[in-house]
DNA sequence: ACAAGTTGACCACATCTGTAGTCTTATATT
DNA sequence: AATATAAGACTACAGATGTGGTCAACTTGT
């Protein structure tokens, strides 16, 4: 149940293209992680035996798929780090983002209207 | 640099009681955690060497103070959080968070003030 | 047909984490 | 003073994680 960082790179790839094969995996993630092959190919392998992805067979290779909802993913990442850091109070999370990476004009409009939402 | 879930608990402690011993910490934890003094006594020692806490001789014991300021370190979790799982953009966070755990209303006011204060 | 490359299967290994145990020394208690 | 206790130092150990290697089978270009 637990996804590491490094599995949770991959996994986001699963999402982005479901069905992917492991050495295009490999190739979307190459601007950004310097990993070979067999190391995408472990992370693909754990997300696999975590139940987080699934195979099918596609001739030689097996393609991939995530396993689990991208959104009910990261609700559920999003509760259990303001649980863990933040004694579960949403409102200084905000603050601290606000605060150290500057929240653009576009976020505080979308904040906005969702919270508007909310209110109702 | 990179700090636990168990020794955040910890840590957390310290921020709150700068200067305590480590078998208050353990005292102060045995509400929500069930560790062991030595285990306490570990998470401290790791802290301490990662330079997250430091410590004060006081006779035969030593008294724990956090070593690194905790709005700073919030502020980085959490900016390292939406960038690990939300490609950086905070506006979704909040949008899950909204949905996961339901905001209160406390929490929502509190937000647009916030967002008020930002807007200038 | 054969060499070279691609794929999956299985293996490796250091570090980090969670969770303690043991040993030594100093203190407190009887 | 002898003993029980408590603090710190050092050690342990399994599972997770990051990172990647080896090997055998299959495919594909020449």
């Amino acid at each position: 149940m637990k996804i590491s960082a490094a599995e949770l790179e991959v996994l986001s790839i699963l999402w982005e293209h479901p069905g992917i094969a492991a050495s295009d995996v490999h190739e979307t993630l190459a601007n950004d992680k310097d990993w070979t092959n067999r190391t995408v190919k472990t992370l693909l392998a754990r997300l696999v035996e975590k139940g987080a992805a699934v195979t099918q067979e596609d001739g030689r290779r097996y393609l991939y798929f995530p396993a689990i909802d991208e959104e009910a993913y990261k609700a559920k990442a999003a509760g259990q780090f303001i649980d863990r850091v933040f004694s579960g109070r949403a409102a200084p999370l905000v603050a601290h983002l606000a605060d150290s990476r500057g929240l653009t004009p576009q976020d505080i409009e979308e904040l906005e209207k969702l919270l508007g939402e909310l209110k109702k």
